[in-house]
DNA sequence: CGACCGATTGACT
DNA sequence: GTCAATCGGTCGG
């Protein structure tokens, strides 16, 4: 496929469907981040989708406040929560406004600008594997530099987005139960890429 | 207001 | 395998 096919920016269209239509969807699809001259890009390998209302799991579950009205806009924008006293986690928001569901990130593989993300992540990080760098929803934020201020920033933006990417074929897809939750453990709402060695570690169910 | 805990990570036994 | 870090959100009193 030509570049500019891959790097093709997705259109709102795209964000407004069913979520656990775009949640597949997004693997192999490219985050882009840019900050001034440098561009960092990584393709989508793993994700888990966040049903709102539906889902004792989501952040929405309860309806919007003000940590989580984000996830009730117009899909197409970036909901960054802060967890752990720590560490930031991002997702697509997803369907029409009014309707609090998004995806989460889970990982990416690095494409470019490998040494800032290395220099985001910082000097812990073993030049020997590169999957640490964003092999976790936490880690990919970190080597992205995408914090609260990225909050509600709409992909259709220049700041940070998501391009057409690669193709990824219905074989090359698995399923299953989200990680990290102690509520709604039994949906099978985690996607991500058979094969490859960026998703994040699977824990014994 | 206090207590509990989290869509995680990294260090350590 | 276990566990601390570290703090905002959420809920009960």
């Amino acid at each position: 496929m030509p570049s500019r096919m891959r790097h093709s920016k997705l259109p709102r269209t795209f964000y407004l469907k069913p979520t656990l239509t775009i949640a597949p969807e997004l693997l192999g699809k490219y985050l882009v981040r840019r900050t001034g001259r440098m561009e960092l890009v990584g393709k989508i390998v793993e994700v888990e989708a966040y049903l709102g209302e539906l889902d004792p799991a989501s952040h929405a579950y309860r309806g919007k406040t003000k940590r989580n009205e984000v996830m009730f806009w117009q899909g197409g924008h970036l909901y960054v929560y802060f967890t752990y006293g720590m560490h930031y986690c991002c997702n697509v928001v997803t369907e029409e406004e009014g309707i609090g569901r998004a995806v989460l990130l889970r990982a990416v593989e690095p494409l470019r600008g490998i040494d800032p993300m290395k220099k985001n992540r910082g000097t812990t990080v073993s030049p020997a594997h590169r999957e640490d760098l964003t092999n976790g929803p936490a880690k990919l934020c970190q080597a992205f530099g995408i914090t609260e201020l990225q909050n509600g920033a709409d992909l259709l933006g220049n700041e940070v987005f998501l391009t057409k990417g690669d193709r990824v074929t219905a074989e090359e897809i698995i399923t299953t139960k989200r990680i990290g939750i102690s509520s709604g453990r039994e949906k099978p709402w985690r996607f991500f890429i058979k094969g490859n060695r960026f998703v994040s570690k699977t824990p014994r169910i």
